[in-house]
Parts: structure tokens; sequence; C-alpha cells
RNA sequence: GCCCGAGUGGCGGAAUUGGUAUACGCGUUCGACUUAAAAUCGAAUGGUCUCUACCAUAUGGGUUCAAGUCCCAUCUCGGGCACCA
């Protein structure tokens, strides 16, 4: 007797999908087209891991199953391989970064094969390859010409390990999300894009997104826009004036004091001789306290400054106070205080004694200018480091910024001996004199030592997708037309920063002309985490990895692999990895081929039973249902063991295998001599000549009748039958009223 | 502290619109096949009880002919935000 030999079936069917190019697609079909992503991975040198298998195999059940339907389906591929552990890996053994993601990335390729997934090779992308990063630095290029890419004096959050700068959203609790040491804040002249331009519209389009409501929550509170006004205080004895931010105009009969973060700039004008060593003291003390402190400490500390502003509602004196609980990034730095009305103002005063005043009018006419702040900033993008795309500008000898000119693109990362970060605020590539030295118009400049933020490359990476070999745009915009936007992107991480980012740059180059869209991701799904057998997360260190290829070499093959991950609970919640379950799996698998191979065909009529299975399977894909999926294909197969199975039986079963299973399914298929078109459940073989009707007792399940399918219209011969039943009359005498529902074939009785 | 989720057998989970709670899988038990084991096939499997039946979806109330599902309160766990004026 033959066996299941999934290694022996997989490798077949890989080499057939290879040879023929099967998921190779163009724009010229005449079907409707689906474009279908993950979140590329970056490819670390461990390989893929389990959580790789659960993201990018929900895109392959979809890609196959579209691809099925009759759809002309884009599922690429590519490697955000921009990153620190690739020049950390170099600093610590010398092997150049290029060198190491090109390693990464052919296992990774190497391993995505043995996995059977239908994606389009010829158009995979590479972010640190320079085809690719030439047109990260024309992107660079079409913001900065219009202002949206700009240098910026300020306070920045300074990883002191990784020795770069980082983005807010790259501050996790006060830790640097690679490496997690504490980060620190250091004033830098830094690059940043003005993604707060669209604030407004990255807020209001949130909405209409087809995305899960945690991650437009999410989004929506890291924008966090809040509606207020912006008020002049007068101070005493000065000409200088303090303008504060509030929600609050209205209550400005409160405002009692004023308040200045530790850093705003007109504290030096305004303290007094009295004052100024306390004043200066408190500055130096909040500035060198971490952020972490700074947010635990949540005790109120502040200093008076000697100087009075003028309440311009009750005309007062107030007095105007410095205190660490005003953050200088939002806003304006400084507020008005309205302790009756506001707990953190309240807390000050109490503490300080100074006077807490009802809010006794509102002002008829609103005091201030109508302002709208955000409490997202823009977005930092420079990284003193080497292994990142270089920023494509140069500085003249009077330090004025120059963009390289386009011709002129891509500026090439130079091989280095030396890729060691230091503290100096320039990257490794300030070591390389010669590729320093640039010409523009016949002068000679300086370029730009920064590289720009990872999550850049990853901005656009979809839309290059479309034409990824085009040597003469970003993207082709008639084949980004014919496939944008996207219309399924998986994946499990970056809620905020890349999702936030690529929609930022969608409605930028939607602005240019160069986009037909305005929202890149129609529709996201946002798949949990795969744990360790014993509950925990898998780490090197606790020895707990599950390693997918060791699976697949086990003898499971890629199928079990594959089907698996797809039953192992819903695909957005979190899961438990199983040894045991992975057998569970293999041994459907089992059954399904010994029914197509070792088992003769029947001439069973299981219409009903086929068809209310594809039914089942299509809804449950379409709404992203997996796990319940596989479980109606385990019961047709349970059943068709039991009663026999046909031809017809098993192409259905092949066909609705074959996303989740698509190399044993191919391997039926041809067995059958038959398509793998997806099959349409027919209405009529849906019902059967039999029903069975529930009958309840005060809503208590009391007898099951089995009746001709047409009597189901007949209300009152069920309810006569129902009472004649020798176990409902134990329980009804009279009946007070009783309740049909056709639809649940449910009959209630009120006794 | 604030805002979201979630809580169902020994375990992962199902129940899509309020209508048969526990599908499917794991585990366990029994049986068949085998010299034996593995594999495979078949049967049983929420609890109490001999059956009828009763009790069970975190806890306590409520609405309804009917509640895992809706409402109120409480507990537990998970996630996000957190001095944003």
């Amino acid at each position: 007797m033959n066996r299941y030999n999934p290694l022996a079936i997989e490798a077949k069917w890989q080499k057939i999908w290879e040879d023929s190019r099967a998921f190779e697609v163009d724009e010229s079909s005449p079907k409707p087209k689906k474009f279908l992503a993950e979140m590329f991975p970056y490819p670390s040198g461990a390989g893929l891991h389990v959580g790789h298998v659960r993201n990018f195999t929900i895109v392959d059940v979809l890609a196959r199953y579209y691809s099925q339907k009759g759809y002309n389906v884009l599922r690429p591929f590519g490697y955000d391989t921009f990153g620190l552990p690739a020049e950390n890996y170099a600093i610590k053994t010398g092997v150049s970064p290029k060198v190491a993601t090109d390693t990464n990335v052919s296992n990774f390729r190497n391993q995505l094969k043995k996995l059977g997934f239908a994606i389009d090779w010829s158009r995979e992308i590479n972010t640190s390859s320079p085809e690719y990063y030439k047109w990260t630095q024309w992107c660079f290029l079409q913001l900065y010409k219009k202002g949206l890419a700009y240098q910026k004096e300020s306070y920045q959050w300074w990883c002191p390990v990784d020795q770069t700068v980082l983005a807010n959203e790259q501050v996790e609790n006060g830790h640097c999300w690679r490496c997690g040491s504490e980060v620190e804040k250091k004033k830098m002249k830094q690059w940043f894009f003005k993604i707060t331009e669209y604030a407004d519209e990255l807020l209001d389009d949130v909405d209409s997104l087809d995305w899960p409501d945690k991650i437009k929550t999410m989004q929506k509170n890291w924008i966090g826009r809040s509606e207020g006004a912006e008020i002049d205080f007068g101070i005493v004895d000065s000409k200088e004036e303090i303008t504060v931010f509030t929600t609050r105009p209205d209550t400005i009969f409160g405002a009692t004091f004023l308040v200045l973060a530790p850093e705003h700039p007109l504290i030096k004008n305004i303290v007094t001789d009295k004052t100024k060593s306390a004043v200066e003291e408190y500055c130096k003390n909040a500035l060198k306290k971490s952020e972490i402190e700074r947010q635990e400490n949540k005790e109120k500390t502040g200093v008076f400054t000697g100087s009075y502003a003028i309440n311009p509602a009750t005309k007062e004196k107030i007095p105007i106070w410095v205190a660490d609980y005003v953050l200088i990034g939002y806003g304006t730095g400084a507020i008005m205080a309205v302790p009756a009305g506001d707990e953190r103002d309240r807390e000050f005063a109490e503490k300080f004694d100074l006077p807490i005043v009802e809010i006794s009018k509102v002002p008829e006419k609103p005091f201030g200018t109508p302002k709208t702040t955000y409490r997202m900033r823009d977005w930092l993008i420079s990284r003193q480091r080497y292994w990142g795309c270089p920023i494509p500008i140069a500085y003249d000898k009077d330090g004025n910024t120059h963009p390289i000119p386009e011709e002129q693109l891509p500026v090439i990362i130079p091989e280095i001996e030396d890729y060691k970060p230091d503290n100096s605020g320039r990257s490794a590539l300030a070591k390389a004199t010669d590729w320093l030295k640039v010409t523009i118009d016949g002068e000679e400049m300086s370029r730009e030592t920064d590289t720009l933020d990872g999550y850049a490359c990853s901005s656009w990476y979809l839309w290059r997708y479309a034409s990824p070999h085009d040597s003469a745009h970003a993207w082709d915009p008639k084949k980004i037309a014919y496939w944008s936007p996207l219309d399924i992107y998986c994946g499990g991480d970056h809620a905020v920063a890349h999702l936030l980012y690529i929609r930022f740059w969608c409605k930028f180059f939607a602005d240019e002309g160069k986009l037909p869209f305005r929202e890149p991701i129609t529709k996201l799904l946002y798949n949990g985490y795969i744990n360790a057998p014993d509950g925990k997360k898998m780490s090197k260190s606790k020895g707990n990895v599950v390693d997918p290829l060791d699976v697949i070499n086990d003898g499971y093959g890629a199928d079990t692999l594959r089907t698996y991950e797809m039953f192992i609970g819903p695909y957005d919640q979190d899961a438990t990895w199983n040894p045991r379950s992975v057998g569970g799996v293999y041994r459907f698998l089992n059954r399904c081929w010994t029914l197509c191979f070792e088992t003769e065909l029947t001439d069973t009529k299981n219409d009903n039973l086929r068809h209310r299975t594809i039914k089942k399977v299509t809804e449950d894909i379409d709404r992203a249902s997996f796990n319940t999926a596989i479980s109606a294909l385990m019961e047709y197969v349970n059943e068709l063991y039991k009663v026999g199975a046909s031809k017809e039986d098993l192409v259905v079963l092949s066909k609705l295998l074959k996303p989740f299973a698509p190399h044993l399914a191919s391997e039926m298929l041809e067995q059958l001599s038959a398509n793998d078109d997806w099959p349409v459940f027919e209405e009529k073989h849906l019902t059967s000549e039999t029903v069975q009707i529930i009958v309840q007792v005060n809503g208590k399940l009391r007898a099951k009748l089995d009746l001709p399918a047409e009597e189901l219209d007949n209300e009152e011969k069920i309810t006569a039958l129902a009472l004649k039943n020798e176990n409902v009359k134990k329980f009804v005498t009279t009946p007070k009223k009783t309740i049909f529902v056709k639809k649940a074939k449910l009959l209630n009785i009120v006794a």
C-alpha cells in the first residue's frame, strides 16, 4: 500500500511552479485584479519563524483562493533589508552589511520556496539594492522640493547604545525600540518629514478604512487632534508676551497663573535677579532628568520666575511659574493654569499655595485665535547610521543644503572598513572622505552623512511591486493605476508607525498627481502572535523556538505546516504552538490523500453535503475564518469516509483544500484530471428531503421531530405532532401559546 | 487613572442575525487489525445520577416565549494611551 509522502509531492509541485513561472502576472488579463501582500520581512540571520509562516500563509490562502475564483492576482514579495541588526553584526564580525544581507535574503528565499507560496518571483524587491533606493532618494527629493523634508534644530530622542536619533514612534516607554536601552534628549539639527501637514486628512480618513478598530483607534490617538485657541498674555513691566495654548479658552476667568516648560526660550528674559539662580537650577535639573523619571514621578514640581502676567479677561496680575509638567513639544510650551477646572493645575496650585478661583463667567467674545494642535509631531528621519539609504543632499561651503540632482542618483553607500558609530552626531559615512566630495553645478560640496529611517524605505514599496524593474520611474503610472490600491494587507506589527507613514506618502504623491488614490490599503488583516508550546514568547535564550523548517523536514511537509497554522485558532488572536495538533492536521491530510489514491470511488449521491461544504468554506474564507473553513473540510472528509466518495466529491475536496495545502491538492487534482476552478454551490442542493424540527417547552429542548421537508410550512401539523409527543406531554398539560420559528426549524411551547 | 478587547469541557477552540451550547482538532478510554508495537480503522468522551431528569458558557441580577449572544453591576486576564493643557 502506498503512503502519503508530502516531501516527494511538495518537491514535485514546487519544481513545476518554478519552471512554469506559475504565479507571474501582468496587466493584460481581462480578469478583475486583486493585489495582496504581507508586511515584508526584515530577513534576519535566523531565517523564517512560525510567525512569518502564519502571516505569509494568510496572504497565500487568499491569493490562491482569489486566483481559483478567476481573479488576476498579484502576490509579490520583498525584503526590508536596511537596519541595525546587519550593521551591528558587521561591527562585531567585520562582515559587510551588504554581504550579510545577501546571505540572509537568499536563505529566506530558499525557505519561502519550500513553503509553496504563490509568489510572483519576478517582482522580488530589496530595499538596500541601489536600483531600489535610488527611488527612495527620489521620493525624498519630491518631498524636499515641496518643503515637506526640512531641517530643524531641537531636542531629539537619542539612543546612547545605538548612537542614533529616533523618531517618536520608535521610542517605547522611554526606551529604544531596537535595543531597549533608555533614551536621552539631545539637541541636534535633524531632517524631518512634515507629516503634520497631513494630520487632518490622516485622521479624518481613518473612519473610511476596512481595518481592525483597534488599529484605527491607535492611529487616531497617535495623531491626537485638539481644537482650542492660542491666547497672548502681556507681561508686567515688559514688552514680551507669552502665548499659551488651551482647549478651553472659555475658562479664562479661572486662570490664576501661567506655567512655562523648562525648555521655554522666554524664561531667561523674565527671571529676576532674586529668582535667577533658583530657576536656572530647576531648569537644569529638569533637563537632566531622564524622560522616564519625568514620566514616573508625577509629583508636581516647579519654581516661580519672579514675573507676572496680566490675565486679559480679569486684568489681574498672575504669577508666571516654570514646571516640568508642561511639555515644550506640545502646543506652545506654555499654559494658562485653571486650577478650578483642571486636575493637574489644581494639584500644582494646592502644592504651591496659588489661588484657586471659581470660573465666574464665560467671556462673550472668545479670547485668542482659534488653533488646532496635534499630539503627532513631524517625523524625524535622520539616522546617524551607516546601513541605511543615504539622504541625497549636499552642503556648500556656507552650509546651505542642495539636493543631489536626479541624474546623479542613486547616491551609493560606499564600502568602508569601520562601521562603528560614535557620539559625534554623524554616521560612519563621515569617515568615507572620498565619497563625501561631490560636485554640483561645478561647485564642490560635501555630502550629507545621515541616512534615512528605514520606515522611509517601506513607505512606498507596495507601489514598486507594480513595476519593480522600471529604471525610469519609481512606479509606472499605468501599472500602478491597474493594480493599486492594495486590496488586502496582512501583518502583525507596525500598528502605528509604518501604517501611518505609508498613508502619509500616499496622500502626498496623490497631491503630486503621481498616484490615483489617497489611501494605499483597502483592507488590513492584523494577525496575532504564535507563542511557544510552554505558552511563553518564543526566544532563542529560552530555547523554546519552533523552527518551521524543522516541521517540514521532520516529515510533516509544508502543507501540514500551512494548514496547521491556519487551523491553530482565529487568525487575529495570539495562539500557542501545540506539536500534537500538528499531528492531527497531518492525519487529516493523510485521510484526504487516502480517499483520493487508496479508496475505490463510489456513486454515492452526496450533493447536499458537498454543496453545504462549498458554501461553508467559501463564506469562511471570505470572512477570514480560516480555522472554521478547515474544520468544515475535516467534517466533509469524515463524512465521506463513512458514506463513500464519488469523483465529484473528491474534485470539490481538492479544490477547497488547495488554498491551504496546495501541493497535495494539486496532486489530487492531477489524479482526478480536474482543474482548480473554485466550485460554486447551488441553492437547490442545500435543501434536503427531510427536516428536523426542534421542540422546546419553555425554551428547553424536549423533542426532535423528523418530517418531510415540505411539512416545514405546516405549523399546525407540527404543533399537533409536538403536543402528541410522549416526552413533550410530560411537561405540557395545556399550552399557553406556541412560537414557531421557521428559519430556526424550532417550535417553542409555553406551558 | 482613562479607552478598548476577552473570559465556553482536561486543552486549543465552534456557535456568523437572540433560536438544538460544547462543531472541528488534541488528549483520554475501549474495540478491530498485528506475534508485538507503530500506523490505520471504528466507538465513547461537560458534570451529577441507574434511566427519566437536573445542573453547566467568570460572578450576581435583569429583559425575552427563548440569552454564550442584549442590558446593569462585580471580578479576572490581555492590549493601547498615559502630566498632550
